[in-house]
DNA sequence: TCGTCCTAGTAATACGTATGACTTCCCCTC
DNA sequence: GAGGGGAAGTCATACGTATTACTAGGACGA
C-alpha cells in the first residue's frame, strides 16, 4: 500500500467494520465494543501508522479544529511568543494554529495572504481593531491587548499596574520631571499606556510630564527624544511606549552628552531581548506574550465550546536593571515639596 | 439560511446544477458552459457570498493546499520574516502555511505541537537536521539553511560570500589578527560560518584567526568574548557568528575598558533589529530572511508540483555602520605588510 | 417457552466538492 | 431524412470519517 491507510484498511485489517474502528479509535466504545476487539483495532492501527484523515475529519464534524491567530507581524519577537503560546494551548485540545500576519495598515483586501474564512473555528486577533475583522462576521473572535470594551472577550496587559509600578520605581529615586516617549501608532495599547503613565503621575505630588510622539523605530524614537531633552528644565526621567524606542532614547542621551543613569533614568515595556543587550541594561516591565497567547487561546476554545468567557487582564512585571537611578539633586524641581 | 452556503445553494439560485457550479467557478469551463450561464452562477456566488468548504475540496482532492513550515523558534525575528516571505508566495498559489515552532534539541515525540502529519501537502524545514524529519516519510520536503548535502533540495545564504565580505573589510582596514565569537549551537549555518570565515581569513596574508565559542545569548556571548580579549597580542578585530553575540562582545569591549571601533572593531551576521540599535550600530552582514521564506516556498512547490527544484544559494549584503574602523597603529603585526 | 433486555457489533448515510460518464438538443452534411 | 458530431449541461459517484439506526445472538426472568 503506497498511500496512507485508512479507517476501513484498519477495519480489514483488525477484522471488524469501519464504524467499529471509528469507535474505538475516537474513545467512545464504553459498553459498545469488547475490550478484546478494542485492543485489536488500536493494534491494527498502530501496525499500519493509521492516522485519520483531517480533512475528512473536518468535513463530517463541520469544524477544522484550526484557529486562525491574526497579528500585525510575526517579525518582531513579541508576536512571535503570543504565537507560541496560543499554539501550545491549543495543541493540548488538537487545535492547530495558523498565524495570519496583518499590518494594521492594511484593509481587509489589501492582505498579500488569501483570507481562509472557511477554514477556521475561530479567531484569535492580537493589537488589532475590532473592525478589521468585518468579513469574519459569524466567526468566534477573542481579541488580544486590545479595547476590552469590545464586543469580544478580551486578553490585555495590567497597563495601568505596569506605569504605576515604573513611576513608583522613579519615583522612589527622588525623580519627579519625566518624559514620555510615546508610540504614535493609533493603537488601543499605546494609548491606554500613555493615559496610565498620565494617571500614575498625576498621583505623584508636584510631578510634571511631557509628551513627545515618535514611530516605534529607534531613528525616529531618538529624534523625538532630542526634543524631549532639548529644553531647560529637562525631563530627568524617560518613560518609553516600548523597548525599541527606549533604544532610541538612548542615542539621543549620547548624543545630549547625558550619562544613563546618572544623569537620565530611562525605562522600556514589554522586556523583549534587546532590553537587556543594551548598556547599561534597560530598566522595563517583562509582558509575559506567551502567556498573553496561551489565555487568549484558552478563552477562545471556551468559546467555541459554546461558553462565554470574560475579559480578563494579565500582570506585568518590573525588571530594574542599570538604566535607572537617583534622580541628580541639581535636576530637582526648584520650588519645594508640594501637597505634602 | 444561517450557515454558510454550499456550491448546492449556488446552484438552486443560478438555476443550474451543482456540477455546472462546480465547473464554473473551478474555472475549467471553456466549451461546456455557456457563457451567459456562468455569469449568472458568478453572480449567484456572489450575491450568496459562496466560498467553497476547504476540507470538502480538501478531501476530494486529496489535497489540502496546506504546507507546514518547521522553524527552531517564532520568537527570534529572523524566522518570523522567514515565515512571512514563505507565506506570502504560497498565498500566491492559493496555499496556507501554518508554522510549527520545533526547538533542534526535542525530538519528534517532545514536540507540545500535535503533528499534523495528514493535514499538509508538504514540508518546509528551517536551521534543521534532515533526519529529524523522520516520521514524516513520503512527504515533500525543502531544507532552509541547511546542509545543501541533503537528499532534499535546499536552500541556504551564500555565507562564504558573506565571511569573505567582511574579511575583505576588515583586511581594508588593516585588521589582520581576528577572533571568531561561534556560536556553540551543533547546526549547519554555524559550522558553515566557522568554515567559510577559516577559510576567508586564510586568504588573508599574514592574518591569524582565534576562537571562542559561546551559547547564542548575550551573557555567554560575553563572557567568551572577554577570554578572547583576554591575553596579550589580543585580536583587533571581532566577527561574530550573530548580531546578538556581538552585543555581547559590546559589553566585554566595555569591560576591558576598550572603545568601539576605535580599539576593537566588531562585525555580525545577520542585521536585525538589534543591530542598529546598538551603540556604535554594528556592521554586519543582512540575510534576507524573508526571500529565504520565499524562495523555499518556491521551491517546495515546485516539488509538488512533480518538477525537481535544485538547490539554491541566496547572497547576503555587507552593511557597513559605526562599528568597523582602522586597525590602530599600535595593534598592527610588527612586521611589515607582505605581498604588497 | 416466550418475550425482554443487554451486549457487541454492522449497515447506511451525510458532510460538500470535483469530475468522468452520460444525456439532450440542435445544427450540419450527404 | 438519416446520421454524425459538437455544445451545454446533468447524473452519479468517490474522497474518509463519525454517528444514528439497526440486527443478531445470548442471558434471564416469569
Amino acid at each position: 500500500m503506497t498511500s496512507r491507510p485508512t479507517s476501513r484498511d484498519v477495519a480489514k485489517a483488525a477484522g471488524v467494520s469501519q464504524s467499529t474502528v471509528s469507535l474505538v479509535l475516537g474513545g467512545k466504545w464504553s459498553g459498545r465494543v469488547s475490550p478484546a476487539t478494542a485492543a485489536a483495532v488500536q493494534d491494527a492501527a498502530e501496525r499500519l501508522g493509521y492516522r485519520p484523515n483531517r480533512a475528512a475529519r473536518s468535513l463530517r464534524l463541520g469544524s477544522t479544529r484550526t484557529v486562525m491567530l491574526v497579528v500585525p507581524t510575526l517579525t518582531a519577537p513579541f508576536f512571535g511568543a503570543v504565537y507560541e503560546g496560543a499554539a501550545r494551548v491549543a495543541a493540548q485540545h488538537g487545535f492547530g494554529v495558523v498565524a495570519y500576519p496583518w499590518p494594521e495598515h492594511a484593509g481587509p483586501a489589501d492582505s498579500p495572504f488569501a483570507a481562509p474564512h472557511e477554514a477556521i473555528d475561530g479567531i484569535l486577533a492580537s493589537s488589532l481593531a475590532e473592525d478589521a475583522l468585518s468579513g469574519f462576521a459569524g466567526t468566534p473572535v477573542v481579541m488580544l491587548d486590545s479595547d476590552p470594551a469590545a464586543e469580544a472577550p478580551t486578553v490585555v496587559f495590567g497597563v495601568e499596574d505596569g506605569m504605576r509600578v515604573i513611576v513608583d520605581h522613579l519615583a522612589g529615586l527622588g525623580h519627579r520631571r519625566f518624559g514620555h516617549l510615546a508610540s504614535s501608532i493609533d493603537q488601543w495599547t499605546f494609548h491606554a499606556r500613555g493615559r496610565a503613565l498620565a494617571d500614575a503621575v498625576a498621583a505623584v505630588p508636584g510631578a510634571t510630564l511631557v509628551r513627545e510622539d515618535a514611530a516605534l523605530d529607534v531613528a525616529d524614537a531618538k529624534d523625538a527624544a532630542l526634543r524631549l531633552l532639548g529644553g531647560p528644565g529637562r525631563p530627568t526621567a524617560l518613560v518609553c511606549d516600548d523597548d525599541v524606542m527606549s533604544a532610541g532614547a538612548y542615542k539621543a542621551a549620547r548624543a545630549r552628552g547625558l550619562e544613563i543613569p546618572r544623569d537620565l533614568s530611562v525605562t522600556g515595556f514589554d522586556d523583549v531581548l534587546l532590553a537587556a543587550a543594551l548598556e547599561p541594561e534597560l530598566t522595563t516591565v517583562r509582558l509575559p506574550a506567551d502567556e498573553l497567547g496561551a489565555a487568549g487561546m484558552d478563552a477562545l476554545l471556551r468559546l467555541l465550546e459554546g461558553e462565554r468567557p470574560g475579559s480578563l487582564s494579565l500582570p506585568g512585571e518590573l525588571v530594574v536593571r542599570g538604566s535607572t537611578g537617583p534622580a541628580a539633586v541639581g535636576a530637582a524641581p526648584v520650588h519645594g515639596p508640594l501637597h505634602g
